[in-house]
DNA sequence: CGCTTCTTTGATTCAACTCAATGGATGTGG
DNA sequence: CCACATCCATTGAGTTGAATCAAAGAAGCG
């Protein structure tokens, strides 16, 4: 690529890049326009990638960042057993890659559900430029922390939940996500198999299947292979905060 | 050779130190005597804190991380209906805080467990001081990136695992955390109650009780009350792999 | 020393798993 | 375009591991 040309047209990708997670880097507010000028060269596109092939595999050295920019992702590890383990999805604005930051190399791999596109956003280059822009320091370790402890989030309330609870969780976790991204909270593809969802959520593919169903029949949902349209969003949510009460919790 | 006073006499406190999660910071490897200096100001010890004593509250504004120095403490929100939710035991060396770097804000409360006292480093210190070192720049967000990420690790894969697995990895996860902290791998003290560690591992106070008992009965520790002793940490280990061997329930 | 809280143990229930079979979709080569 | 193979999803039957319900013992506390 050609470093001296400035790869992004704000302009143009502004769409795009409002509802990225790192917005507030490559949109800052309150920044010098020659802050931003040093910005602008740090986020390079990338050409699209080609389902089931990986953006990076577990102990890939670290370079960058990755932010979705359209398609989807998922990120797994393998176990001892070489099972996988899905770690997380990543849909469109949300940020790949902060496992690797401590070691300075990708501690999980990332591979495309769909034909996927992403941004990449140099990690030592980010670094550089916070060295020059200091307001950028604050942000982006805020940033960072809250890519980080958002996933934490769920995964401490999946543990304790039933199966319904956690496919619930799931189901408004998407629409939310969707939500945000401009797209429709109600109705929207699940880009990954039963398979995925039950091993996200520590569930088998038949109790995935069986609540699917069963959402449905109760009209909650309805979903046709991959395309899944929500009904009652409400009561959805309902089922998410665990209306049976089976908790071993008491102080308060 | 100042005319303050350094708050941390680092030939004092070494010990301590250098088994602490943040050491890389306090006692930092490549620096400059005069980078050290500054160093020396950030970091504050502080009063004991006594049992059930909080050190800090949800929705508490942020201004320190805290290390923990001796003790132990829980960090726990509280979810819709008012239940606490554990999300994290912390021991000497362990450090507390990084929730609330995104908001500014603490997201959860932390209360001592025994008598416990803490280091605090001031955030916006950190943050000046990583302005003036550049090389700590990166160090930090390794170390934060790695704190809370290991916190994840845990969290992730207790999700699918049996009751047995979760109790052995608990136990095992302790274990290596006294060790590193230069106390016995074998014999320690549980300092939260069954309660807490069901709570933690999304496991009934009973199912803790009744899997204590099966260790002991095969062998694998001897629990009293409070303290525990690893006898077999090589098949706990195997148990939290998830090869659970089934044979042990024939051992009298 | 009595009261409360924490822990252990037993009996029973139920949610999610395993095993098993079928149906649908996708892809491939003849 | 069909025949076949493969993969993915659904549905049913039966099993099991952890929760619930219940009660009693042990420890901490005023």
């Amino acid at each position: 690529m050609n470093t001296h040309e400035p790869i992004i047209d704000f302009s143009k990708i502004k769409a795009t890049c409002t509802t990225c997670n790192l917005h507030e880097l490559c949109l800052p507010r309150g920044l010098s326009v020659e802050d931003l000028n040093k910005l602008d060269y740090v986020i390079k596109g990338s050409r699209p990638i080609q389902k089931n092939k990986h953006i990076f595999r577990s102990n890939d050295s670290f370079h960058s960042f990755f932010a979705v920019r359209s398609g989807s992702v998922k990120a797994y590890t393998l176990n001892e057993s070489g099972e996988e383990q899905i770690i997380g999805f990543y849909f469109p604005g949300e940020i790949l890659g902060f496992d690797a930051i401590e070691e300075h190399k990708h501690t999980c791999s990332a591979v495309a559900l769909e034909t996927t596109t992403v941004c990449s956003i140099p990690y030592t280059k980010l670094n550089e430029i916070s060295a020059q822009v200091p307001e950028l320091q604050d942000q982006i370790l805020r940033l960072i922390s809250r890519e980080i402890t958002k996933e934490n989030k769920l995964l401490l309330t999946i543990n304790k939940r039933s199966a319904e609870e956690r496919i619930a969780t799931f189901l408004v976790s998407l629409s939310s996500r969707f939500q945000k991204l401009g797209y429709s909270a109600k109705e929207f593809n699940l880009p990954m198999s039963r398979q995925d969802i039950g091993n996200y959520l520590g569930l088998t593919i038949e109790t995935v299947s069986r609540l699917f169903t069963k959402f449905q029949k109760n009209g909650l949902i309805k979903i046709d292979k991959k395309s899944i349209s929500i009904q009652d969003l409400s009561t959805l949510r309902t089922i998410c905060e665990g209306f049976s009460d089976k908790s071993n919790n008491s102080v308060a």
